[in-house]
DNA sequence: ACGTGCGTGTTACTAGCGGTAACCCTAGTT
DNA sequence: AACTAGGGTTACCGCTAGTAACACGCACGT
């Protein structure tokens, strides 16, 4: 039969692509984002030719890459955020959630961060900020969707959602990545200071005397 | 005399390099940051090699070049933050001036963001978020400053106003990236969404009945 | 007047990248 | 036995960042 045969090979190539991601990733784990092509074709013991069959290209390769690690790592974060608690011990979860996993892979983190930069092949017309931060997107548009579900925030709702998704996310990340670099702090108190910041201590913070009054 | 020979020809240097610079300017302004080094040296009407004897390579002119964008912008954003105006006011007159200036030139803004990445040669050993995105840094690290001086936030103020700065800052950028890229509204209802988020909306709103009490 | 540096510029090259065309070789079908 | 279909490789293209090595010009000390 056509369809068996058509199955047995489907399988043998998902077998292969699962085999040639997970050299990837070994490679990307190693080397960060500017892992070669010949360097992964290397490490999955075949040669290049091989992964643009699967892959088409780079970005191909590194959008299929990314989208296994950022599944994972979404699954934790709504793990974190639907867990049974009140919504700042959830909030606190989440951030911490996040924390934990760029600390214990940096690498992965930063080819996450920044999959398909500096090509010099046909890159042009790319419209500022599509094909950047695929992770950083999708954290937003989960939150933003998840904050429009359960909160009561008025007219106008799901536009504040949306903002507030990306906004809080970036929080997240830049802070996470200042704090990765300088390490000012524990994971803790970062996630402590954060959740302060979200929950209007700025507002609340009474001026210094002196200054020209901010 | 040695010394005035000294200064004409690093007046001269001088002039040129900013010649260079902005040729450079031009240049990443048409074709964003993966302008070559081949097509910048033409647009300077000189060849490579000049362009490496006064910049070292290509991060040292990358880092040139923002290094001029970025004061220039952080001028600006000191200027809104230092207006006469409560407290309020001031930040949202600060993150319409940062959205401002990147939908005004996003090609630099883009280039801002991501100075060096993907060079394919000895990039190696480069300390996740190191020579990354210098203008978060330094706008996190002004900021930060700036709340550490004027409020009072009690035991422990130096590193919170660290971790707002860089979180806040993220917040903004990531705000910005996106809504650079998707236009879902306008400047001023972003600035008022997020200075509201900021005002602490987040930790004030009700939750919405039926859900799992988010 | 004459070499002699020194700054400024070029050409021509290396090494490595992403990506591809052309070939090759083995397994299964008829 | 002949033919075909995939999986695989070699060898290449065009591009990049970066670098010798060479060439012109101009002020200088002797």
């Amino acid at each position: 039969m056509d369809t068996t045969q058509r199955t047995e090979q489907q399988r043998s190539a998902d077998r292969r692509r699962r085999e040639l991601l997970e050299a990837a990733d070994r490679v990307v784990l190693r080397d960060g984002p500017q892992a070669s092509m010949n360097a992964i074709a290397a490490e999955a013991g075949i040669t290049k030719p091989i992964l643009y069959r699967h892959f088409g290209d780079k970005s191909g390769l590194y959008a299929a890459l990314a989208k296994r690690h950022t599944d994972a790592l979404l699954d934790s974060l709504r793990a974190a955020l639907d867990a049974p608690a009140d919504r700042r011990e959830r909030v606190e979860a989440t951030l911490d959630t996040y924390l934990a996993a760029i600390e214990a892979r940096p690498q992965v983190y930063r080819f996450l961060m920044h999959p398909t930069e500096g090509g010099q092949t046909a890159d042009q017309g790319f419209d500022v900020g599509k094909h950047s931060m695929p992770l950083l997107r999708r954290m937003g548009e989960e939150l933003a969707t998840v904050i429009e579900e359960r909160l009561d925030l008025g007219p106008g709702s799901q536009q504040l959602a949306r903002v507030w998704g990306h906004g809080i996310v970036g929080m997240m990340h830049a802070a996470g990545d200042w704090w990765l670099g300088e390490r000012p702090c524990s994971r803790a108190e970062l996630v402590r200071s954060l959740a302060d910041l979200l929950w209007g201590r700025l507002a609340a913070a009474g001026d210094k005397m002196g200054g020209p009054g901010f």
